[in-house]
DNA sequence: AATTCAAACAACCGCTCCAAT
DNA sequence: GATTGGAGCGGTTGTTTGAAT
């Protein structure tokens, strides 16, 4: 048995909100306020619309203190750390930011955000694919290459990496000490990973030494040289916040940190990493021809679909709170843990 | 000046959560 | 414990606006 709707579709208008409409509103609301029932609302008022959307057109329109634009360069960087610790989560991130409405952030953070920080990641695509003669923003018109895990996912961890690393090269990637231990399957996952990027030519730390003790590459110095903080008997962070042992404060339970980090310079692989980075989800690309490079799947009922199935399994544990933070099956798979950091964009 | 295209924004849809019954 | 229905949320779509040709 389905729902009953909330409203007579066919009797409620749609579409843009007149000036009359929004003036009975929110005449209506500012005298009486909502009555703690929005669908009963418009029915008192006289106004042909769904409740729903009377709820909507008030909290990111006619309430007081709306700002609308003009974002500042604080403002994104608060975005940018919600959105790569929690994700997608607006209604939290828009509680940061006094003023600002959910859905204002996330058409913000589509229609522009995204594209600032990842702009870099198109342009230099376009640099290293020219020779090729392949168009980076083409795969091949199949997005199937990349599916598996959501593109908000794979967009957060690039998203991720890519600033971490742009500005901390000492960071959690590079520093083996860091690293939380792996599921067995994540581990031969990775291992794929470095073979796509020898295969890719990229001479990559960030890759290379992903497994301690498994990289081809010269040896990382001690935690310590790279950090002084740093010893090994330093226990992961809990709080998956290794650039600041501030406490992360909490909204909704959810971890929130706003602390900004240092901007460090740039290192010189750093060209390198956004170049392995502009091929989104490499390792979740691969064209047919490309999957002997996934060895384990040999290991796992010799089907490639289990790729499919790691990043499935990945997803829908993930789906349940629609979002990144779903804190059990990522501290307890502990393969991306660290989604607390600050930035500086 | 007309047309096309992309960006920006507003609003809707469908889902989940949760309190009330 | 099961059901119901409103509130809230995030994804998506539709419309408007402005720049480019």
């Amino acid at each position: 048995m389905g729902r009953a709707p909330c409203c007579d579709k066919a009797n409620v208008k749609k579409g843009p909100w007149s000036p009359e409409e929004d003036a009975t509103l929110k005449a209506y609301i500012e005298e009486y306020g909502t009555g703690g029932n929005w669908i009963a609302l418009p029915q008192k008022i006289g106004l042909k619309r769904c409740g729903k959307s009377c709820r909507l057109r008030w909290l990111n329109y006619l309430r007081p203190n709306i700002k609308h634009g003009g974002f500042s360069e604080e403002e994104d960087n608060i975005i940018c750390n919600l959105y790569i610790s929690i994700g997608s989560r607006w209604s939290i991130i828009a509680a940061q930011l006094p003023g600002r409405t959910d859905n204002d952030i996330k058409n913000y953070w589509n229609t522009r955000l995204k594209k600032k920080l990842l702009g870099r990641r198109k342009q230099s695509a376009n640099n290293g694919l020219a020779s090729s003669g392949q168009d980076p923003n083409d795969n091949g018109g199949d997005d199937s290459h990349s599916q598996g895990l959501s593109s908000s996912a794979l967009e957060r961890l690039q998203l991720h990496m890519q600033l971490q690393s742009l500005q901390n090269p000492l960071s959690f990637y590079n520093n083996p000490a860091l690293w939380p231990k792996l599921h067995p399957f994540q581990e031969k996952m990775i291992q794929s990973l470095q073979s796509l990027n020898g295969m890719h030519n990229i001479n990559n730390p960030v890759m290379q030494n992903v497994l301690p003790g498994q990289s081809t590459a010269p040896p990382l110095k001690s935690p310590q040289d790279y950090n002084p903080q740093i010893n090994d008997s330093i226990p992961i962070n809990t709080n998956n916040n290794f650039m600041d042992t501030n406490p992360v404060p909490k909204v909704n339970g959810v971890n929130i940190d706003q602390s900004n980090v240092t901007t460090q310079p740039a290192s010189t692989f750093q060209a390198e990493l956004e170049s392995f980075l502009n091929n989104k989800g490499v390792g979740f690309t691969a064209q047919e021809d490309q999957l002997p490079q996934f060895e384990y799947l040999n290991t796992m009922n010799g089907s490639k679909d289990n790729l499919l199935w790691w990043a499935n399994e990945f997803d829908s544990k993930s789906a349940s709170s629609n979002s990144w933070d779903s804190t059990p099956v990522l501290q307890s798979e502990g393969m991306f843990q660290d989604f607390e950091l600050g930035y500086n964009l």
